[in-house]
DNA sequence: GATACGATAGAACGATGTTCGATCCGACGC
DNA sequence: GCGTCGGATCGAACATCGTTCTATCGTATC
């Protein structure tokens, strides 16, 4: 059920997944489901933390390096799992101090900065940073694409064109930022962008960590 | 209507909007508000930006001062700003790249970045990774509690304690770090865990600054 | 063969976003 | 004063969704 949950999520986003079409493709009755699940947002709990294990696992080889360069890999390895599953990152900020897997991850992220020379309450913070960080960035680069995006009436490049042209048209004078930067916006990649902004707060740990 | 919708937003949460309750409070017809908006998406939009103009007005003065001490100020005027209306978070990843106020925040951010020694790349990265920080912690921290605990059926700190209780049981060997933590945990704040990781993110960028 | 219980099915309910056609109201021209 | 037109309002009706409820099935047990 959880398989089928995931499919649907990640076929037709959050709105794609109703009751009614997963007890479709399930064979079933609608009613059935709730013999399993109590509500919807157990439902999504559950298959959020189902596909939590894939990332637990995939990280599981973890902890032999430099704790903070471990650190990154873990982080890395979420954030690709969000950023391309974009329900993931807006239900991972939801009971994450309850469910299983997630509390987990919390441990395998903390294990690295057990090694870390650090007082509890900074291993605290500089774990809880770093998850801000990852759900934070990942929900917002991995947001669903509007609706035209999604129909193919228009091209992604063409849509972050059309934004970056907005932009551009606004008074140079009162916003220099964004016209330095429309040029970088255009051709920027997700994932670098993720990394360069988790290596700034890394480096900031390790500066912590007096090492 | 929209200081309307956001009073119903912050009253009742995110769930507590309908335009029936809307139309009620403004003494109207269900239909009247598709006149003035097309969708309730275009609602939430433009009730984000509107008290995204309040945190605008807040940092309006900032400037002065060493460019990444008026980073934390701006990141920490919108962090409060998102805590105590969870719902802004959630619609602040949304669209952020097109709504006025939003850009515009984006530009004042920008401009204290605009005053560091570092390539347009650099300035990009350093400064979606300070709002994808704020954000992702802010919607974290600021999450909805659970039903029990807003509806008074048990205290907040009941509630924290019940769950640090629960990583207490947890085998001690294989998590330390939870064990570690959990005396953190139930005594942290929000604000504070907020700011440490929020230094460590400015302090990677002083030094990738070169200051 | 009767009983009990885990499991399934789908009709019905209430709430919600949205659409639609009817209606109101004030300005304007004559 | 009357008619017309367009901006604005209203609420009934519709479609969809989560959820509840009750009837029913299938199988193990006595």
């Amino acid at each position: 059920m959880l398989t089928e949950t995931v499919a649907l999520l990640d076929e037709h986003g959050e709105a794609g997944l109703n009751f009614r079409a997963l007890a479709g493709r399930l064979g079933g009755g609608v009613g059935s489901i709730y013999w399993y699940v109590s509500s919807k947002d157990e439902l999504l709990d559950r298959a959020s933390d189902h596909v939590l294990a894939d990332v637990l696992a995939a990280v599981a080889e973890v902890g032999g390096g430099d704790p903070v360069d471990d650190l990154r890999t873990i982080a890395v390895t979420l954030f690709d799992a969000i950023v391309d599953r974009p329900w993931l990152g807006a239900y991972f900020m939801r009971n994450t101090l309850v469910q299983p897997n997630a509390l987990r991850l919390f441990e395998t992220l903390g294990q690295q900065a057990l090694r870390l020379d650090l007082t509890a309450r900074q291993r605290f913070h500089a774990v809880s940073a770093v998850v801000g960080f990852v759900v934070g960035t990942a929900a917002d680069l991995g947001q669903e694409p509007p609706a035209e995006v999604l129909s193919g009436e228009v091209d992604r490049d063409e849509y972050l064109a059309a934004t970056v042209e907005q932009w551009r048209q606004l008074d140079a004078e009162a916003f220099p930022y964004l016209h330095e930067i429309a040029d970088e916006f255009e051709a920027h990649d997700d994932t670098d962008q993720f990394r360069a902004g988790l290596d700034l707060l890394l480096a900031g740990l390790r500066l912590q960590a007096g090492g």
